[in-house]
RNA sequence: GCCGCCGUGGCGGAAUGGUAGACGCCACGGACUUAAAAUCCGUUGAAGGGCAACCUUCGUGGGGGUUCGAGUCCCCCCGGCGGCACCA
């Protein structure tokens, strides 16, 4: 025998893909809704989902079965309980690098993205998940182009109704008398001319959210003040933040959303301007600290700025501008130690104690956040601090940190804690919580300000100069848009030869001059939609995939919205997500954004897609470094496959450890799963002149042996809790625990082996159908698929223990363990302790204090 | 700087406040074999003691605390990973 052929147990390359074929031409796994063929409504639904893949060139990574393997062990262990299961899978594929492919190749980007999904396709098939595949997008379909851009429609026809709090259709508006132009400002989808992230050499605009990661690979980025499509997503932020709190997600990613929408509360304070007409508005958290205020800062882009510069600084803050137009976003972020400024000559009025205080700008005040500019209170923020000592502005405390007596003078560094107001007229003497109320009523009396939350987050910048995308369902004409009927959607972008970005912000699409150009004058829209747009909404397409009048029917989202036997009312639709946290800002806020939309027009029934959200941990190489090509520790699921199998690289990946913890990857526990499955084999199967027959070990007859009875039993318990916990490393280490026990038996039981393929069968679905199937044949009985099968019950008698191993320590440390009854009571329990020569080595001569008895557990005598 | 997650044998990890190290890997020993691989059976936290079954002490990043009892709870510190980063 070759050392290669005693390396291969058990014959996986011939079973394993034997059942793919059979689940699927038996459409094992085929989900039925509402509608089709086979559907019961009685029977609960579970929704699980994964986060669908980008079909990238590369293939699969080991990364993705993680994910995939957890939520197929569910699913299949929910059919197995009883449950319809929605387990879908897809492909976002739309996105950058196909398009970037066909700038090199000229290949058409519909060419490279269908070859990548075949591959996909075959490699998620090798590994054996429970799909239905018949339910299998990409957001590429232009069937699901069409209902992108319908959701698009919706966007563009609502706008948000802020006595209501939530979307509505313009409609309404329309009906009210509303002007064309009063409609267009308040449209959840507009257009604004802003400052956004472009990146030449990716031709494109990319959102704040995107502009790091792209940075990191390498591509440049600059700021340019453009049209383009906008969402109004921070209408939703307060409802963002709240219902975060209905949905069953890590806290971690909740605080990461709600860092990133960053609510602050305070006011809005206007400051006139000394010799000129205007007043600049600011925002402070810190309105009790307005007496403090000695100068004021905008931001080098502030729109007064030409207007209130007086000649003589004129030059200075002009050069000003100019070297921080030309800074790249990172040198002004890495810059923050230095402060830099200018003063323009400016003043403004403090508004509560009439002191000229002087203007300057600098760039650590951002013109995208509150109006661009603020007042600066140096003795109690660090960063105004910092610019007062370098530019050598007046200092004024306000607040102190003494609560009784003197207050304590600050020199050093700025106080930004919450203290006592001091200096500050009618405040003096207030704790900062009720000086801030105090000050905001003052200045909403005297109408020189007002009580303001602001927002971190701001609107999402939708579109792309791309052509990989979905162009968008507008037409133009005399600089107005319009939506185009949904009859002519979807709307698909033509062909092109050259997908070379031009190298100015012009959309790619404005070379297709045919398809621009529609009759009386009407201009397409040559904007694309980024890649979030098609990922923001295919969890509800899942429900219908391939219904044609709606995005889905009616019937489909509220059963698979419905609430599912355990959940007794869940806002989220889905009931168990999985994926990665690079999801936490983007992906996971926009969809929940879409999903708010839908659900304010009354489209889907839920306020939130996601109930329950996990993510799964990285899985890192041999190294213990990230998986990359240059470091040469990529492991490529299929070389696994075809050298272990399909199940052993499920079970490696589930029994690695936790599933949200990030873990290297080890090729020898690889190996010690193969080995486990191999046992399993073996229980069932002896080798006779190359060939693998029935054990004679195993026989059709009750079970005499308790000891195994008994783990079979805690192992069907243990497994099931464990999946329902995520639990997957301790359920396998369980069902090894089990195996072992089968592998020592003289005598293996028919019924009570099948039971523990059962358990394994999510896990490892291939080689337990095939031992499955051996075993039935051998002992006629029905050939029936273990998929199919109920999950079997545990026996609770089985289970009892008559005997317990009661734990004796004395003044907590472990001296003796003794079996006795398994009610004893504390008596006997104490008086067996006393008994035992070991204890009584320690407590002789002692005086007992005290005894802690859990029953049929612990016993800790207290002596001294 | 701020926020979050995590520190347990040689390694991956297990442990409702109650026997630390389940299960697996590695290593070592034995059986089978002409031999090796595979397989099966055992040993395997550290230090010390005993002919032996076993026994003792120490031990969950470090230091304090709460408790009859702490890997687990509380406070402080150190180290690693991830996110945000002049957000007024």
């Amino acid at each position: 025998m070759t050392m290669s052929a005693a390396r291969k147990p058990f014959p996986f390359r011939e079973f394993e893909p034997k059942w793919q074929a059979r689940w699927e031409s038996e459409q094992t796994f085929r989900t039925p809704g509402p509608g089709d063929a086979g559907f019961n409504p009685a029977k609960p639904k579970f929704y699980v989902l994964d986060m669908f893949p980008y079909p990238s060139g590369t293939g699969l990574h080991v990364g993705h079965p993680e994910g995939y393997t957890a939520t197929d062990i569910i699913g299949r262990y929910k059919r197995m309980t009883g449950h319809n299961v929605l387990h879908p899978m897809g492909y976002d594929s739309f996105g950058l690098p196909a398009e970037q492919y066909a700038i090199k190749t000229g290949q058409h980007p519909a060419i490279t993205t269908a070859a990548n999904i075949d591959n996909f396709r075959r490699q998620l098939k090798s590994l054996g998940f429970a799909y239905d595949w018949n339910r299998e997008i990409a957001t590429t379909d232009p069937e699901y182009v069409r209902w992108t851009q319908w959701i698009f429609l919706q966007l563009y026809h609502a706008y948000f109704c802020e006595e209501k709090n939530q979307a509505r259709p313009v409609a309404d508006l329309e009906a009210s008398g509303w002007t064309r132009e009063q409609i267009d400002n308040v449209r959840l989808a507009y257009v604004a001319d802003t400052p956004v992230w472009w990146s030449p050499d990716l031709g494109t605009v990319l959102a704040n959210e995107e502009v790091e990661e792209w940075k990191a690979k390498g591509h440049t980025v600059e700021r340019r003040p453009l049209r383009q499509w906008m969402l109004r997503i921070t209408k939703y932020a307060q409802r963002l933040i709240d219902e975060l709190d209905t949905l069953d997600w890590p806290e971690g990613i909740k605080l990461l959303q709600k860092n990133w929408i960053g609510r602050s509360e305070g006011a809005s304070v206007r400051f006139e301007i000394s010799n000129c007409n205007l007043q600049i508005e600011v925002f402070t958290t810190r309105p009790d600290t307005l007496f403090g205020a000695t100068y004021m800062v905008l931001a080098p882009e502030h729109p007064y700025v030409p207007e209130i510069t007086t000649p003589a600084q004129q030059s200075a803050v002009a050069a000003y501008q100019k070297a921080i137009a030309s800074k790249s976003d990172m040198d002004r972020g890495d810059l923050n130690k230095d402060k830099s400024g200018v003063f323009t000559g400016a003043f403004a009025v403090n508004p509560v104690n009439h002191e000229q205080i002087p203007i300057w700008i600098a760039d650590y005040v951002m013109m995208g956040y509150g109006t661009g500019a603020i007042m600066a209170v140096p003795a109690h923020d660090e960063r105004d601090f910092e610019f007062a000592q370098r530019f050598d502005l007046p200092i004024t405390q306000v607040v102190s940190s003494n609560t009784d007596g003197p207050p304590v003078p600050l020199l050093l560094e700025a106080f930004s804690d919450p203290g006592i107001a001091i200096n500050s007229g009618f405040l003096d003497g207030l704790p900062t919580a009720q000086s801030k109320d105090r000050m905001i009523a003052w200045l909403e009396a005297n109408k020189l300000g007002i009580r303001r939350i602001q927002y971190k987050l701001r609107d999402w910048l939708f579109s792309r100069q791309r052509y990989w995308g979905e162009p968008f369902p507008i037409i133009w004409k005399d600089d107005r848009h319009q939506a185009i009927p949904e009859s002519e959607l979807p709307l698909l972008a033509p062909p092109l030869e050259d997908y070379k970005p031009s190298g100015t912000p012009e959309p790619i699409l404005n070379k297709a001059k045919e398809w621009i150009h529609l009759p009386d004058g009407f201009l397409r829209e040559t904007n694309t939609m980024p890649q979030w747009a098609g990922s923001c909404w295919y969890y509800l397409r899942y429900c219908d995939p391939r219904n044609t009048a709606r995005f889905l029917s009616e019937e489909a989202e509220a059963y698979w919205a419905s609430s599912s036997a355990h959940a007794k009312s869940s806002p989220g639709m889905v009931d168990l997500y999985v994926g990665g946290t690079e999801h936490a800002v983007l992906h996971l806020l926009y969809a929940r954004f879409w999903h708010k939309v839908l659900f304010d027009l009354g489209h889907v029934t839920t306020p939130e897609p996601f109930q329950k959200l996990v993510n799964q941990g990285l899985i890192l190489g041999e190294d213990g470094q990230k998986m990359s090509k240059s470091r040469g520790n990529v492991v490529n699921p299929d070389d696994v496959v075809s050298e272990y199998g399909a199940d052993a690289l499920r079970l490696y990946e589930m029994f690695m450890g936790p599933l949200e913890q990030v873990k290297p990857w080890q090729m020898k526990g690889v190996e010690g799963v193969s080995r486990f499955l191999a046992r399993v084999w073996r229980v069932a199967f002896e080798e006779h002149e190359n060939q693998w027959r029935i054990s004679k070990k195993i026989q059709d007859v009750a079970c005499t042996d308790k000891g195994l009875l008994r783990v079979v039993h805690e192992t069907i318990q243990k497994v099931g809790a464990d999946i329902e916990k995520l639990s997957f490393n301790t359920a396998i280490s369980q069902m090894m625990i089990c195996t072992n026990a089968f592998t020592q038996a003289e005598v293996v039981p028919l019924r009570e082996f099948i039971q523990l393929l059962a358990v394994l069968n999510p896990f490892a679905p291939h080689i337990t159908e095939e031992i499955h199937e051996r075993v039935a044949e051998v002992f006629k009985h029905p050939a029936v698929l273990l998929s199919e099968t109920t999950w079997p019950a545990h026996d609770p008698l089985a289970l009892v223990r008559h005997e317990i191993e009661l734990v004796v320590q004395i003044n907590g440390k472990l001296r003796d363990r003794l079996m006795i009854a398994k009610d004893a009571d504390e008596e006997t329990a104490k008086a067996a302790a006393l008994n035992s020569p070991k204890v009584r080595e320690h407590t002789d001569g002692k005086t007992l204090h005290k005894i802690i008895f859990i029953p049929g557990k612990l016993l800790n005598i207290v002596a001294s």
